[in-house]
DNA sequence: TGATTGCCTTGATCAGGATCAAATGCGCCC
DNA sequence: GGGCGCATTTGATCCTGATCAAGGCAATCA
């Protein structure tokens, strides 16, 4: 760690944490030592701002580490999150100078930024960068609809089951597997946050969450941390088909 | 128009009414050759199904007129479209076998259909099909994230608002020239379908609209039939920005 | 012509979440 | 140790939009 506690980022894409589901995954040796040389590395301390909407943005970018979030935001300060960046997830549009949203850190975070006009042009010259942006496009844009889903139809306590049951999925690796025994984690997000994710305000996800904790669905040890003895019952709550099955 | 008023469909790419904004709109000559091999044209009545979620789907597809919704249902039948397709939109995902949405007419409807092996071929060996495809999912994906905006944060008044001036945009081809005098267009969706897209009941819908109608927003001619007298007066009922100002 | 059906409107009432307001708890900095 | 700032909880009340229930209207059909 250095100044402020950031920084310390893998200089050389062999080692990098996210290698092999970023949108570099598919790049081979040569691509790789393209991308080396357009690419630098940004840290953010929690709370800090990435880009402001309206912004000119010269670059485009991965998270290496941490969570980032994108926030659209009304005239009179309503505010939407319309996106969590997860590690490995990807910042910007190729050909979109301008940033459309908000970019925050929500945790401390590692970028890997990449100058717009190489990559760019890296983009119509091989392939491999283009294919990979387009699957993970499409990922998020199947994302974004499932969100779509929560925010127009369901109930504020399946809100906040269903923003748990996420967390709780990606920070323990299972997928498919529905992990007998308690699971835990860290929430990465302020009660504000989770407020403007989930289109809600900060009391009823107070209320829903405490609800939840009555209900035994969850327990909530110390501040921010989670404990979910059974994950079957919490996704029960969410009020998606039980099983999650899409096959490809 | 035959058995039932639909087919009459273009057979030859070169006078496709949307051979200038599809997926295929980047492609050469040879490449539109291997397209027309592996295409095929389907019509549907309006109201009629075009793919059931979980169906396996051995094709991808344009629109090429009409207007098909993809709605999301949760098990006990709450319902939330989450994409409206237009002429020239996208369906389906290369690689992806099973729908994860209902696909369905909401007008009657033509589609070029793509056998899914051919096209799923094409996309790695030819750029300029995958490059475009990337485009138009980057496009969904901005409008996607506007409506969770909407759907999250604002009154079902400024959804209504919000879904009328999208549709009198689209129907009157003017971008950023805010046309004086009054447009006007047929609404192509039932209350219902508007309460599943806009996340509200029809009731409230019904109830908005007339609010709409009584405060001079709108007119309601007959059935279907929308007037808007001043479209600027349209656009300060969405709660967006007053300018919709974005460069590129 | 009258019945049926689909779509829309309207009314009465209810309730889930928002709003306004205050208290609590916790870490941090003097 | 005291005071401050911030996140969170809790309470009281309000209000928007949901729900339940009729009724209207136009097109289609017998």
């Amino acid at each position: 760690m250095s100044v402020h506690g950031l920084k310390l980022a893998p200089q050389d894409c062999g080692d990098c944490p996210i290698r092999h589901r970023a949108v570099c995954s598919r790049c081979d040796g040569p691509e790789l030592a393209r991308l080396e040389e357009m690419k630098y590395y940004r840290s953010f301390e929690a709370g800090q701002n990435v880009v402001w909407s309206g912004d000119r943005m010269d670059f485009v970018a991965s998270v290496v580490s941490g969570i980032a979030s994108l926030t659209q935001t009304m005239e009179d300060g309503r505010r939407q999150m319309v996106g969590l960046l997860l590690p490995s997830d990807f910042v910007g549009r190729p050909g979109r100078v301008v940033a459309p949203y908000d970019v925050t850190a929500t945790t401390d975070l590692v970028m890997c930024c990449f100058r717009r006009k190489p990559f760019e042009e890296m983009m119509v010259t091989t392939p491999h960068v283009a294919q990979r942006l387009l699957e993970m496009t499409l990922d998020e844009l199947d994302a974004a609809r499932e969100w779509m889903l929560l925010l127009g139809r369901k109930t504020a306590r399946e809100k906040i089951a269903s923003l748990l049951a996420i967390l709780a999925r990606r920070d323990t690796g299972l997928k498919a597997k529905a992990a007998k025994g308690p699971i835990s984690f860290d929430l990465p997000l302020t009660r504000e946050e989770m407020a403007d994710y989930l289109g809600l305000t900060l009391e009823t996800v107070s209320r829903q969450m405490n609800a939840l904790k009555r209900d035994g669905v969850v327990e909530l040890a110390e501040r921010r941390r989670i404990v979910v003895p059974n994950f079957d019952r919490l996704a029960e709550e969410t009020g998606d088909d039980s099983d999650g099955g899409f096959l490809s």
